[in-house]
DNA sequence: CTGAAAGCGCTTACAG
DNA sequence: CTGAAAGCGCTTACAG
């Protein structure tokens, strides 16, 4: 159906090696010939069979992003989804085309698959297991973590400085002269939650307003809903506390938090100030728009593949730690 | 560095079409060959090349997404992402890896790379015009498209059945007492757009509340933002027409719109009633929730998978547009 | 039931 | 500068 070198070849009156030159770019043809073989191409729209090309050359130019949730397969992740298409833009021009699979944190048939298809490169984003590392390391394909939560030191990793986060967030509450702050906190698990917590926490401690434990709550997800829900749990605590300014570990806890607090007629940021961690699209969208910390999704989403295309490259890794800084982003609700 | 069939055959002792007939489950082979073959792949961790595989078999056993935007790329758009997201889900347990790629709906560059790399079809998003889809059509890669702009009868298209949706708008605002109505239309040349315009007028002309020509406002972008300037340069004019009601064809425009009048300080739905299309993750989060026309994102990514997988597997259609149904989602805006 | 051979569509030395 | 040959890692008839 589509045609090969071989047509290509006896319709310019060449050779296949000739074509394939022509094609490549690489070794001598001369002007008749490239200008045969080019008529034909253009003619045929022909185009080189990539597939053929990866199994003589070992390489697909094909790179995998995998991306771990343990609730449903998300690519819309509100994060995750900004990422990946940083992820995206980044990797066209280098001429990497990406294969995109969700999966569990700790299952491997996403990392077997993108193996089997021989990707050039992977790159794994938020929390994973261990033994999900173990098994891609011992293949020895090229690949490096977004956002991810190991405390092996060899794993090239991108982060946020998320502890850094948290105190911008503290300060900034401080500054505005919050005393009184009541916490969210995401899964404890995550590296990105269990930070932004810390840094939150340290700078109260430092500062002289520290948060004690009893004002820390856990939502038991990194969601919207859980948000929501969380403090609804604790409402009646919440009330007497008298709270006059609320974080959450990300932006989603936040806004859920928030519509729960406005459906109970608290008025945002009057009687409550808001703070979330994240800037997701949704953060400056609603109303009031949310005071948070941005993460500078497009910088980690195009690092990645750069780093990652180097490490394909090169084999070595220039550095095996790449840290975004966070960036205070005071909107309505503070 | 990977093994290859004939390492797992020497290996195994026997022969590497014995090896090929067990991986494949094709043909015979002996309990005993199997055996053997098996431990030393277990052993090995051995995983079959799926270059080499598909270079003979002729499938890739992949498929390309294609998402066009005339804006930035964005996988993570509200309303694609989530189909995205479907089409990830519906993908795996056929047995097909995804590539994603955005574009812009003039380029064919994505479709270039898509065709290089031999996949098995391809799904187009969005809209893009025609001189694609005839590029893409004369190289006989199965393909259809999910809510695409186009009148080539010939092509599969997964659709809303927009038109329907604008009227079950219509009749919601009317049902509620709505008479004076104004409309935000996102761009007019976007299938979708355009028919929940004109279903909605339908409804209102029908049902005696014609929408005048003026009480339509034409939003330029489909943005959140572009809803917020479309009002505000409109606001005025909004005023003095005194309307109990405002729909726009599509949930990031009314939510824009809609943030703009609480700024100033209107009330929502009290004053002015909003209501949407799409049913995007923001509408059930925003406060107050969104009422909007829900369509159904999962449905179609999922029917797009299983009808390319049957183009790819029997090169024929069983039929050529699968309509989704829409549905009426009232929420706190109306 | 099993192995040798051919071939998928390319690229890459190697002669000429 | 150009062509013939070998080979990438598989699968698929085809003998045996």
């Amino acid at each position: 159906m589509a045609y090969t070198i071989k047509e290509i070849a006896e319709m310019a009156g060449v050779s296949k090696s000739t074509v394939s030159r022509v094609i490549t770019g690489q070794g001598y043809a001369s002007e008749e010939s490239r200008g045969k073989v080019m008529n034909v191409i253009e003619a045929l729209q022909y185009k080189p069979n990539a597939v053929a090309r990866a199994m003589v050359s070992k390489r697909t130019h094909n790179i995998g992003v995998i991306i771990y949730r343990d609730q449903q397969p998300v690519a819309s992740h509100p994060l995750y989804g900004k990422i990946l298409d940083a992820i995206l833009s980044a990797a066209e021009p280098l001429g990497y085309s990406v294969f995109v699979m969700t999966d569990q944190e700790m299952s491997l048939r996403s990392a077997d698959f993108m193996l089997e298809k021989r990707v050039d490169g992977l790159i794994l984003i938020s929390r994973l297991r261990n033994n999900v590392i173990e098994y891609i390391k011992s293949f020895g394909v090229p690949y490096l973590m977004i956002n991810g939560t190991t405390e092996d030191e060899e794993v090239i990793r991108i982060v946020n400085q998320d502890d850094k986060g948290g105190e911008l967030a503290a300060e900034h509450l401080h500054h505005v002269g919050h005393r009184r702050i009541c916490i969210i906190a995401g899964p404890q698990a995550h590296r990105s939650h269990f930070l932004r917590l810390q840094g939150f926490l340290g700078f109260a401690e430092r500062s002289g307003f520290p948060v004690p434990p009893d004002s820390v709550y856990q939502s038991p997800a990194s969601t919207f809903e859980a948000g929501y829900e969380t403090i609804s749990r604790h409402w009646s605590g919440f009330c007497r506390r008298r709270y006059t300014a609320l974080f959450a570990t990300n932006d989603m806890i936040a806004l859920g938090a928030m519509k729960f607090l406005m459906e109970q007629g608290v008025r945002v940021p009057s009687q409550i100030a808001v703070m979330g961690y994240d800037d997701v699209d949704l953060a400056a969208m609603y109303h009031p728009s949310l005071t948070t910390v941005g993460v500078d999704k497009v910088k980690m989403g195009r690092e990645a593949v750069l780093l990652l295309d180097r490490l394909i490259n090169s084999e070595q890794s220039p550095l095996n730690e790449v840290e975004c800084e966070p960036r205070l982003i005071i909107r309505e609700t503070t």
